[in-house]
DNA sequence: CTTGACCTTCCCATGATGGGAAGCCCTATC
DNA sequence: GATAGGGCTTCCCATCATGGGAAGGTCAAG
């Protein structure tokens, strides 16, 4: 099985491949004469698994914890689920983070008549930089709200 | 006003106006005799434009447009609410890919007992690639789920 | 005049991925 | 057997927004 093989049967590309092994995160593949990569179904089993980590959103570092813990046949299930529970609330911070930018955003949105007038609370907002009232109630309103996050990325 | 001070006052770091200021994304600031950048309350302004897109997530090639119409006396608000209305969709889809994430990482926690053994169903999953079953309810559960998302990014 | 805090430019790194060039290899077809 | 086309190899570059740091100039307070 050649690096295109392997990638069309785990979904990762051959580019991908090649990155994962230079950063050390698979094995050096095994080389025919002329130097091409050969691949065994073990291999692509990993490979699949690193894909299916890399869906759920985990990073590269990570997958190598999970893939230690794969071979290790003393590991302890705990350790795996603190992997799955840290991604978990990794990806639920980013989740109310953007929640919240929805929120600004879309308070915004429907304050703004979207027609041919210049007049633009979304613009007044960004350029002005006051509250935004997303709690109508008044004054006393707290100062909590989807303002200052830390960005996404 | 030194880059410094513009830094704080508008919450966007040094290194960071500097970069804006190269990548044409602000106008080069003028300059003491000495070299140093200087800054009037105007810039800073759009320095706070800029930092608060960036708090709500637009990317700096959507902020090139957003300060366009900014200065644009004669836009059109439904140009704006367009931008914002675009981001919020872009957002949404992101939380929507991060949900399918979390839903499938934490059907495959609660399934793990998390102790000393190593029996894990969620190294089980990865390395299997199975359906896991978030529809319990039998082989005629449907194939939708929270598989197979792109990549966040 | 020295010291420390600031400024300048320039280079490098991140994380995961793709694009592309230059060159070798393999297979099928003529 | 020659040739064409597709696949493989390595290497470099780009992304996107941000930070770190080095080397060197500047400013203000003591």
């Amino acid at each position: 099985m050649n690096i295109g093989e392997a990638a069309k049967a785990s979904g990762v590309s051959a580019k991908m491949i090649r990155y994962y092994e230079s950063i050390g995160l698979i094995p050096a593949a095994g080389r025919t004469e002329s130097g091409y990569r050969v691949y065994a179904p073990t291999e692509v089993q990993m490979l699949r698994f690193i894909r299916r980590s890399r869906d759920l959103g985990f990073p590269v570092e990570k997958i190598e914890e999970l893939l230690a813990l794969w071979r290790d046949r003393t590991r302890q299930s705990a350790d795996v689920k603190r992997l799955a529970t840290e991604q978990i609330d990794g990806l639920e911070r980013k989740v109310r983070e953007m929640q919240a930018m929805i929120d600004t955003l879309r308070h915004l949105a429907d304050a703004c008549c979207g027609d041919h007038r210049p007049d633009c609370p979304i613009l007044a907002d960004l350029g002005h930089g006051v509250e935004h009232g997303l709690n109508g109630a008044g004054p006393q309103g707290s100062k909590v709200g989807p303002m200052r996050l830390s960005p996404i990325r």
